[in-house]
DNA sequence: TCCCATACTTACATTTTTGATAGTACCTTA
DNA sequence: TAAGGTACTATCAAAAATGTAAGTATGGGA
């Protein structure tokens, strides 16, 4: 996640197929390799930055912040500013961001499934 | 997607991420470019190759190949050959495919709505 | 005075995904 | 004999996502 290149047949590809799916722009918005696992933790409630770190054992302060940032953008997450030192920084859903909280867990629920399935059939 | 390096850190995280979140575990079966797009096309019933690419106006052959590539190892789709010439081939969602169906659905309504909120605040 | 904790930022390297372009096989029909 | 239609494959290049490593600010406490 840097800069994009809004020239790209790659980006205007993607928008054009945003803009007449909206599964597709939902999947864009959720889509990164830490978003929804963010989400997850985020719908069991608020989370302070370093928590959410401790939580993803192997995400680097870069990627997390980049991830927040999206979810931000997105208006998925809602960030709250403490204004001490050291700094304190909470992170919670918004009220879209929750209403995708019984999507993603019906998607596990599907995950669940169908790693039982594709294992039996595959051995 | 080409071959992947199964020695490199983002695999791994990707890994142990999949392996304790099956949310993520899903979204990654389903997260590509236009797997999501195809999805929706299967969900209306079977179609062959050339019918999927004409619905998908900007993939190429190369793309719309892995995906349904990707798509059949991970027992979503079911492809059918027909010894004829010129080919015949036809892609069907599989059972778990057809699971999927009303998770995407559900998450389409939610980016329609998404979209709808997202722009007014910003605007 | 110096170190600490927290939540970042910056610059660069690596890996992964996607795109562009050309070619293949095969039988049918003209 | 040649062209056409379908579903691909192969190679190379570009772009995007992720990872690594180091640095920043600030006030409180030792």
């Amino acid at each position: 996640m840097g800069k994009i290149k809004e020239t790209s047949t790659h980006f205007s590809n993607k928008e054009a197929l945003e803009n007449d799916c909206h599964e597709v722009y939902a999947s864009n918005i959720i889509g990164g390799q830490w978003s929804i696992a963010i989400c997850c933790y985020l719908i069991a409630g608020k989370h302070r930055f370093g928590e959410l770190k401790k939580r993803l054992p192997n995400i680097t302060e870069r990627m997390l912040t980049l991830q927040l940032r999206k979810l931000e953008e997105n208006k998925i997450v809602k960030r709250t500013v403490y204004a001490q030192v050291p700094p304190k920084v909470e992170y919670e859903l918004t009220e879209i961001g929750l209403e995708l909280g019984p999507i993603i867990k019906e998607l596990g629920k599907w995950g669940e499934k169908h790693k039982v399935v594709c294992d039996s059939t595959t051995t």
